[in-house]
DNA sequence: GTCAGTGCAAACTTTTTGCAACTAC
DNA sequence: GTAGTTGCAAAAAGTTTGCACTGAC
């Protein structure tokens, strides 16, 4: 069962709580606006979309560095990942996030996810010598349909105007 | 049947000729120093890395302008290709390799690869939507045999000195 | 001879770091 | 009260860009 937003945004709370604990570190507001802000959002996002929509949207007001450094943390509560596609890390939630790979689009850069259980299956069933795997990232690369259209087209012109 | 290194450094030197000529670019030595110098390694490079190796082994003095240039040609020409793990971009030659994928020890940060088949078969024959898919990465993340015995050491003696 | 390509340095972007002020405990 | 956190600004790291010079065609 899919648990509903609100709930899940209570218990990543919770979650992260046990985490800080454990590990000695203090609960302050800064990152309990950023954790709930992130669980707020649907796909990716980096620091400087995330530093701006809080301010925006949240009217919270959280230095980059902070927003950083609690990114670490979350990334080791295991209730964000990291992918590293163009220029800038971004980053999504994954805590009750059904597991999903991308296609990525080589010629126009856009980021498409998708599911596909036997593909998860497949790989979280593969043991590589004692390697202990916690999470996996799969990237496709390719040209979307919509950049194959617009190529398609531009060659059709050409070939077009050649005969003029 | 795999060709000895010494073909495959033939063999891609006359992809990327046609390549230069199919794009209308010119055939300057610093291009093909550059793809052979990314022939001779195995595994994966940085620019930074690339930039020592041409200066002290090849000694062939090219800026790192220049670098990023003509990996930008090889990624087009399907020679290279680039992955981001940790903070600077990572190549690696691409043609007449075997397909593999790649572990990451979220602790040490240390890239391992590995070669199967039946992973590679399934990711390859897996089809979405209209996209065109060229190639694919697939990042494994979690705790390398030796960070987890390290680990397992830490505890123990964490424990013994608990005891005392 | 021309213009794409190169080297260099400056600019830019993203991320990290040092430090004073603040606050969770 | 104290030490972990925060914000700020400076620094670092990686990459891109502008421009004068060079050399492939």
């Amino acid at each position: 069962m899919m648990t509903d937003n609100q709930s899940v945004r209570e218990e990543v709370k919770q979650i992260f709580t046990e985490y800080l604990k454990k590990h000695g570190h203090r609960k302050t507001p800064e990152r309990y606006a950023i954790l709930d802000t992130i669980y707020s959002l649907d796909g990716h996002f980096d620091i400087e979309t995330l530093y701006t929509l809080m301010e925006e949207k949240e009217n919270f007001r959280v230095s980059r560095a902070t927003l950083y450094n609690t990114i670490i943390l979350l990334l080791n509560a295991n209730l964000v990942i990291k992918h590293q596609f163009g220029t800038s890390s971004q980053y999504e939630k994954c805590y009750n996030r059904e597991t999903h790979h991308h296609l990525i689009c080589t010629q126009c850069g856009k980021v498409t996810e998708f599911v596909n259980e036997e593909l998860q299956h497949v790989i979280e069933h593969t043991r590589v010598g004692r390697f202990n795997m916690s999470h996996y990232s799969l990237y496709m690369y390719g040209i979307c349909s919509r950049c194959e259209r617009a190529n398609k087209r531009k060659m059709t012109n050409k070939l077009q105007n050649s005969k003029k």
